[in-house]
DNA sequence: TTTCCAATACGAATCAGATCGTAAATTGCT
DNA sequence: AGCAATTTACGATCTGATTCGTATTGGAAA
């Protein structure tokens, strides 16, 4: 079986991932101008990071072109699951049902949300 | 009202409040014990970074005793408050839900838990 | 073909966090 | 008082992440 080194996405390479699990696809300059909307920094700054994650190994590229066009190498479930793991860990001595109270005690959903909630305990109930 | 300048601890950091918020109260040497147990790193490491944590304001600490007693001055609940909501927009999208439809998706609490949660899921159900 | 623009490549500077060596201070013990 | 052990203080180094300036490249348009 194939060892998948994980590595832990920074702030920034999350960012950057985050507008590639949207779009699929993107190119730099894409990137660029949806994180500048909310932030400040150069395009070679983008740039940088892109070219590093893509080293990394956590996006692909076709550069059959002159502009790339990148797209997320792991997925978002799978990033989700491993920060959440960890954090159940660090913060929440392993306990999951206690980070779930936290998230629903000071996050309340609308009744949707609630429903949806209630099926998945149904699910776990019956097993 | 008092503006407090909140800072989001290390994962360093975090490891020291974890022992801190379980004790109450601990002295350099104590946090180092219970943290050798799993990690290596010098004595005068954690040392620096409990100092480090004082001037921030992370903990307080009583120093009238050649040895000095730490404390936390943040609140595990508040801390957790901050991470996990900061978690749920840069990771879920801004959705609560989505976080713990992951969450007990991929770590099923046990019968005891789940009633807990329903107990919850009701109450939020009647506003 | 030449020119110009946009994109990439690359190296350097900066910054924060973590680590540790060493010196200075304090306390207990003889 | 003098010594040993423990603790704190402090500065230096290292590493990883972020930022950006500048050079180079490639392609489109004139």
């Amino acid at each position: 079986m194939a060892v998948s080194k994980y590595t832990k996405p920074t702030e920034s390479e999350l960012e950057i991932l985050r507008v590639l699990w949207d779009k699929g696809t993107a190119t730099v300059r894409e990137v660029h101008e949806i994180l500048a909307e909310h932030k400040d920094a150069g395009y070679t700054t983008t740039l940088k990071l892109m070219q590093i994650m893509f080293e990394k190994g956590i996006v692909k590229r076709d550069d059959s072109n002159k502009t790339h066009i990148y797209r997320p190498n792991i997925t978002r479930e799978n990033t989700q699951q491993q920060i959440v793991g960890k954090m159940i860990n660090s913060l929440f001595g392993g306990s999951a049902t206690q980070l779930v109270m936290q998230a629903l005690g000071n996050h309340a959903p609308n009744k949707e949300e609630l429903e949806e909630i209630q099926k998945l305990l149904d699910n776990l109930k019956k097993q």
